[in-house]
Order: structure tokens, then sequence, then C-alpha cells
DNA sequence: GATATTTGATATGGTCCATAACAATTATCA
DNA sequence: TGATAATTGTTATGGACCATATCAAATATC
């Protein structure tokens, strides 16, 4: 079995993981040394997107929603009337893809598939108003939980730094 | 066949995907809203982070040489004479999969295992000369051409506010 | 009206991540 | 000392995510 979506185990904490064994036994100065890494852009920045995610899973445990599925809903609540491809798209997914996550979606009653009048090929993405409710709930957990901790890290005004320098780099690079 | 590591073609871009076909046909307005997605720090993480690797992949397509490759030639090179165990876990790769990745950096003569003496269980991991050759060429193409874009695109006093914002992130969220 | 295109879907394969289990070796400690 | 536990590298395996080709139905194009 493995851990589903909501992990909570993450099985290695890269700097905690090299040491913790040896050094009981040995003394203190085992640890690795990082060096030019912690000066790579790429790798600080996986590392703090690893951490973000799972914080958000964690957060949203009880509604048990992914980032993937949060921002599905997100975008559906914004842009109702939008067809698969469309909402897909914009999320970077490709359609095929898409097809499973809207299936679980739909099976949980968040959102619906609708044929289009106009076209007849395409499905209209709408959230039921369960999914409406989950979203709300999803958002404030969001709000109270997940972005305050990072508000309480950074202060908020590096946090807006923070958040404007990256869309450039997804943006611009 | 798939693209191999060093993809050029990406597939879909989020933005720009969702406009391009219908736009052409219908006019301008069709654009959809991100809304609050783009206030989301993990959305916006995500995005910048596949922007970056997908840059250095691109400057290293000539090296062949992946960022978690990179991560590994740069910390055998900085700690000569660790073990798989030790070098895989600073990493947060878990050993079971770092044996392949070995596998590849050691067939290409990049790096090598060599039994250790003091414990028979372990292989002590160095660079050979290749590698480090190697690994001084990648060295300057992640200098010259990636780290030097991020400094154009974000300034050099920008850039390492978001190393330190991402390195906090990473180390204490 | 014949041909091309678009939409949602299926099938499939690759890569990465995570767990269980194993043989060889070493550590522990009764 | 010798039985038991723990560690190392490894294999096997399965899940999640990503990417491509292909299909039938519907629509657009000419």
């Amino acid at each position: 079995m493995t851990v589903s979506k909501t992990a909570e185990k993450s099985a290695e904490k890269p700097a905690e993981a090299a040491r913790g064994r040896k050094d009981a036994a040995e003394g203190p100065g085992e640890a690795l040394q990082l060096g030019e890494l912690s000066e790579q852009l790429g790798y600080v920045l996986k590392r703090a997107q690893l951490k973000v995610f799972e914080n958000f899973l964690r957060c949203m445990a009880s509604l048990q929603l992914t980032p993937a599925q949060f921002s599905v809903l997100l975008l559906v609540e914004k842009n109702p009337g939008r067809n698969q491809t469309e909402i897909a798209s914009t999320l970077g997914i490709l359609r095929p893809n898409f097809v499973a996550m809207l299936d679980n979606l739909e099976s949980r009653d968040l959102c619906a598939r609708i044929r289009s009048t106009n076209d007849r090929r395409s499905h209209i993405l709408v959230l039921t108003d369960k999914g409406k409710a989950v979203l709300a709930r999803a958002k404030k957990l969001v709000a109270t939980k997940h972005e305050a901790r990072l508000n309480e890290l950074l202060g908020q005004s590096n946090r807006e730094a923070l958040l404007g320098m990256l869309s450039k780099i997804a943006n611009e690079f």
C-alpha cells in the first residue's frame, strides 16, 4: 500500500536523515557539506516547493484536496461554463491526464460535466453546490493555516516580494 | 518514443495554450481569469520551479546532466569518500532510487563506487577525472547561461533575497 | 458533401517516488 | 564467544504524474 495523496511520512528529510545514526556513536562532526548546492536556485526552489506542497496537504487533510485539485476548483469557480480543454490547458494539464482528475472530482460530487448545447463535443464544467461549499472551506483553511504560516515565517511584505519574483520567473523566464 | 531527459517540447505552456485557437476566430476576449490562483504561493512556486528546471536542462543539453545528477556530482565533489546512503539521504533521495542513478553516472564514467575497507558493506563514492572535468564545465555553463539569466531577470540583490527566502522555507517551514 | 479539425476519451509508456524484502556485512550484548 | 539486531547496497514492485498516439463523435472548412 502506498500513502495516497495525503502523504504524512515523506520518507526522507534531506539534511536530518544524513545525520542521526552515526552521529550518536562517532561524535558530531559528520554532517555533509552542501557547498555550492545551497546557492543553486533550482535546488533550493525545488526543496521549498516540496515543503510548501507538503504543508498544503497537511492543511487540507480534512478535505482531501491536492494542490492540483484545489487549483481546478478555483479555476472552474472563477470561470464557470468553460470546457475541459480550456480549464486543463490553462493549468498546464494535458487533456488526457485531465480526464481521470475530473472523474475523481465528479465522483465526489464537487464538479460536474455538462454537455454543451452549442458544441455537443465539449463538456462544460461547473462546481456543484457541494463543490462550492468545499472550496469555500478549503479557501479558509489555506488562508488561516497555510498562507498564514508563510506570513509568519517571512513577513507580509517579504511574502509579497517573493510572490512577485516567482511570478516573474514563471512568466518571463 | 519519448523525449528523454532533455525535453524540448514541454507540450503545454499554461497560459499560451489556452489561447491560440479560438482567439483567431472569435476575437481576443476569451482568456481565462486566473483569479486567486495567481496569489497562491504554491501554485506560482511550482510554475517557477518547472521553468527553472526547463532552462537548466536546455543549458546542460551538451553535457546531458539533469538537475538531480548535477546535484549528486556537486555533493560528491564536495564530500569525497562518503558512501551511497550518506550522499543519497543528504539529497533527499531514497537509497533504492539512488542505485539506478549511480549506475547511470558510473556507466558514463563520471563517478565510481569503491568498496570501503573499513566497512565492506558500503561503497565509497568519488568523482572520476572525467567526472571532475564534466562537472567543471557544467558549473561554467550554469554560471554563464543559467544563473546569469536569472540575474538579468531579477537583478543581483533580488536574486539573493529570493534565494534567502526560499532557503528559509526549505529549512524552517 | 468530402476533408480536416476539435473534443473528450482510452491505451500506453516513461520517469520519479515510496515500500518491502533480501544477502552480505557489521554491531550489540547476553 | 555466539546469537540476535542493525546497516548497506540492491532488487522487485506499485503508485503518481507526465507525455504521445489514436479513436469516435461532432463540428468546421472548402
